[in-house]
DNA sequence: TCGCCAAACTGGTCTATACCAGATTAGCGA
DNA sequence: TCGCTAATCTGGTATAGACCAGTTTGGCGA
C-alpha cells in the first residue's frame, strides 16, 4: 500500500522486479555465474514478500537469463554453447573452442535389449543387442546435459570395455574406423523430469530441450541412437543447410 | 496434517497432484484441448491451496503437457507440429498433412531500412532497404507462433504489395521465380516476452522456442530474414542429414 | 426467440507466514 | 593450523487467505 509510484498502466510488481535484475544484469553489474540476492534480501528491497521475488525470478530463469544452484542460491547464466547437431564435433572440442572448460562422468554402462521403442527409431529388431551408456556432462563445472546412449555392439564388437570419459566420436572414429553418414535429429523443448533432473542436480520441472539423433555409417548401418537432455539455457541450435 | 498417507519417501504434494493429472491425460480421460478442473477445484480435491496446485499445473505446462488461456482456463495440449525447418514446406501444407487446421494473419507489414543486428545477420549493409512482415500463426484456431519476416525489396520488387495471408514460400517461387538454397537456422529455448507474448495471446514468462532462418536463393542472393517465436509445446523438430 | 446484463467463475497477482533440508560458514577445540 | 560442530543462510514446499480483471453463463425482459 506504501509505495504505489505507478500509473494506470503499471506492469504487475514481480515484471518490475525482473526489469531491475536484467538491468542489473545487461549493465554487467552481475556478470555470469555471480550469485544473486537471496529471495529474502530481494523481497526486502522490493517491500514484498518472497512469493513475488521468486515470480521474478521464475521469469529470468524462463528467459535463460539466470539459473538456480539447489539451495545454494540464483546465478547468472553464461553465454549458451552453440551447438551444430549436424556436425561431428566432440562436445569436448567444442567447448574448448568456445574457450570453456568441458567434462564427462561416464554414469553407467549397461549390455540389454532393444525395446519396441529403440526399435522403432533405429531400424533394429526387438530383441538385439544393446550396449546402453549413460553419460554426464559439464561446462565449466556445471553440468548442463545427461545423455542415453545406445550403441550397436555389431557393429562396434567390444565397444563396452573401453573408457567412455572421452570423445564417444573419436573413439568410434580410431577404433572402428566408423565415418557417420545418415542421421536423424529430432528436438524439442520440455521439462527435465526425473531421473534426468536428479542426475543433472536440478528441481524436477526445470526447462530442458531434448534431442535425440540416429546416426549411421557410410553404409546406412545403424551406430548409435543418442538421447540428450540439456538444461534449456546452456545451448543454442545452429543448422546450416545449403 | 489430515491425509499424510505417505512414507519416509514421498513426493511432495504438488508431484503428486501433477501425477494424477498426467495420469488422467495418458489415460484419455482428458484429450486435447478439453479443459481441466479449475486451479480451486483441483486444490479442494487434493485438500491443498491454489498456490500448491497451480505449481502442479505450471509443471505439467513446463512439460507441454497442457496449456493455459488467459482467464479462461487449462487446457490439454495437441500433439506437436512436426516440424522440418530445413525444408520449403509451406506452414500451411504441413500443418494440413498433419490433419490440423492452420490459419495465417498479417500483423503489419512495414518498408524499413536494415539496422545493425539485422546487416551483421544477412551481409546487408545497413541502410538497405527492407520489408518487415509481421504475422500470426495458428493451429485448430490456437495461435502457436509469431513472426518477424524481412524480406529483400531488392531481390523482390513490389513484395509489399502481395496478401500475407497465404504462403509466403509459394509467392517467393511463383511470382517471383525464386529457388530457395543456402539457409542458416539458429534456434534456443527462451521466455516469449512483450510484445510477442501479447501478440500470441499468452502472459509473458510462457515458455517458448526462438527460431530464426536467413535464406537465400541459388545465386546466393539475400532473399528473406525470418524470425520466429514458437510456443514451446507445439512443436518438434526434425532435421535429417545424408 | 433473441439480446442484454448481471452474477458466477476463471486465472493473475499479491500479502504474510511457517517449517524443512541441504549448503555454507564461523568459531571452537585439539 | 587443522578438523569438526553448530549456527546461519539458502531455496523448496506449503498454508490461508485477499482482490482484480477478464470470460462465461444464466436468467430476465422485450
Amino acid at each position: 500500500m506504501q509505495d504505489r509510484v505507478d500509473g494506470e498502466g503499471a506492469a504487475p510488481l514481480y515484471l518490475r522486479v525482473r526489469d531491475q535484475l536484467a538491468a542489473r544484469i545487461e549493465k554487467g553489474l552481475l556478470t555470469p555465474n555471480t550469485r544473486l540476492p537471496s529471495e529474502r534480501i530481494l523481497a526486502e528491497e522490493h517491500n514484498t514478500t518472497r512469493v513475488t521475488a521468486r515470480l521474478a525470478l521464475a521469469q529470468l530463469e524462463a528467459e535463460g537469463r539466470i539459473y538456480r544452484s539447489n539451495r545454494r542460491g540464483w546465478f547468472v547464466s553464461p553465454p549458451r554453447l552453440i551447438y551444430k547437431p549436424t556436425h561431428d564435433y566432440s562436445f569436448s572440442e567444442n567447448v574448448t573452442a568456445q574457450g570453456r572448460v568441458p567434462a564427462t562422468e561416464t554414469l553407467d554402462v549397461t549390455p540389454t535389449q532393444a525395446g519396441t521403442w529403440l526399435a522403432a527409431r533405429t531400424g533394429l529388431t526387438v530383441g538385439d543387442p544393446i550396449v546402453w551408456l549413460r553419460r554426464r556432462r559439464q561446462i565449466d563445472d556445471r553440468p548442463v546435459l545427461v545423455e542415453n546412449i545406445y550403441l550397436n555392439p555389431k557393429r562396434l564388437p567390444g565397444i563396452e570395455t573401453y573408457n567412455f570419459d572421452r570423445s564417444l566420436w573419436k573413439l568410434l572414429r580410431e577404433q572402428y574406423g566408423v565415418e557417420l553418414r545418415g542421421k536423424q535429429i529430432e528436438m524439442y523443448p520440455t521439462a527435465l523430469v526425473d531421473p534426468q533432473a536428479s542426475a543433472i542436480g536440478v528441481t524436477a520441472g526445470t526447462a530442458g530441450l531434448y534431442v535425440t539423433r540416429c546416426s549411421r555409417d557410410a553404409d546406412g548401418c545403424f551406430v548409435e541412437f543418442d538421447e540428450e537432455f540439456w538444461l534449456h539455457d546452456a545451448l543454442s541450435i545452429q543448422v546450416d543447410v545449403s
